[in-house]
DNA sequence: GTGGCTGCAAATGGTTTGCACGACC
DNA sequence: GGTCGTGCAAACCATTTGCAGCCAC
């Protein structure tokens, strides 16, 4: 997915919405974007506060940002154990999580098998399944 | 496993590290063991003072020894979503949690298949798998 | 008796909210 | 021009912490 479409996914979900299309909105996406890592709202301030010395955004329009894009399901997040939420770009593939509990990395993986069997187990307690998470906590190879 | 069983291992723990055997700790333990649900520390602290009027407990001491019991192994938290820390009674019995987004409802499950198709894939990411958790969030046969 | 434990209240810190001003359509 | 969005600061709320007294060992 490139910024183009990313960009032009919130320009569809602002006007749907009869919404605004604001700089701070494109800036706040842009720098999910941007980022190989999963971010918190203060790391998306703070690297905000950063690059655009001039034009600055506040830290209660990051939150109200962040709110909004996931609700229209332009980013996803990701809260690990009992630390901050975390945000990532939806590239509409789905994914679960590996984490390093040492440095923090964490690895996006897929499995059909899980998949299919997290099925079964819903059918099993008469759930109608929405969506699921997973994490695998670890120690990754540079870390052991 | 019995009350007998619950209490017996905090006292084991508290002597292993040279503490105390508090009626507080005594107490929040209770309350986890006996509730079928998981409970967050308000709730805990909410039901302390309903049964106990006239020997209180602090929510302090509910928060610290909400952290001592988790960390002896005695109590299991989950955090769905953006929500509260949840406590359950740790059975020594690994399970995955099954949430209803309506009425909130926690079944707790086992997969065996899931368990092993985890392993290989800490094996494939050359992870050393510690632990995991899964939550698969859907609507349960009541509230659908 | 001593060191951990408790209750209380104050502090903390991430997140939310009220409000007046500014910007998008 | 009207409405939504923003920045700022204050409010919020779950959790943590400092402290003086208390209690288990």
């Amino acid at each position: 997915m490139t910024k183009q479409d990313v960009f032009g996914n919130l320009k569809i979900a602002v006007k749907e919405k009869a919404l605004k299309y604001t700089k701070q909105r494109e800036l706040i996406l842009e720098t999910i974007y941007n980022s190989k890592n999963h971010l918190n709202a203060e790391q998306i301030h703070k690297k905000l506060t950063i690059s655009n010395k001039d034009d600055k955004v506040g830290i209660a329009t990051v939150y109200r940002n962040l709110l909004f894009l996931e609700k229209t399901g332009l980013i996803l997040s990701i809260s690990l154990n009992n630390n901050l939420k975390q945000y990532e770009i939806n590239q509409h593939k789905h994914h679960d999580h590996l984490v390093c509990m040492r440095c923090g990395k964490i690895v996006e993986f897929i499995n059909q098998n899980i998949e299919q069997e997290q099925e079964t187990i819903a059918k099993e307690f008469k759930f109608k399944l929405l969506s699921h998470t997973m994490h695998l906590y670890g120690v990754c190879e540079n870390c052991q």
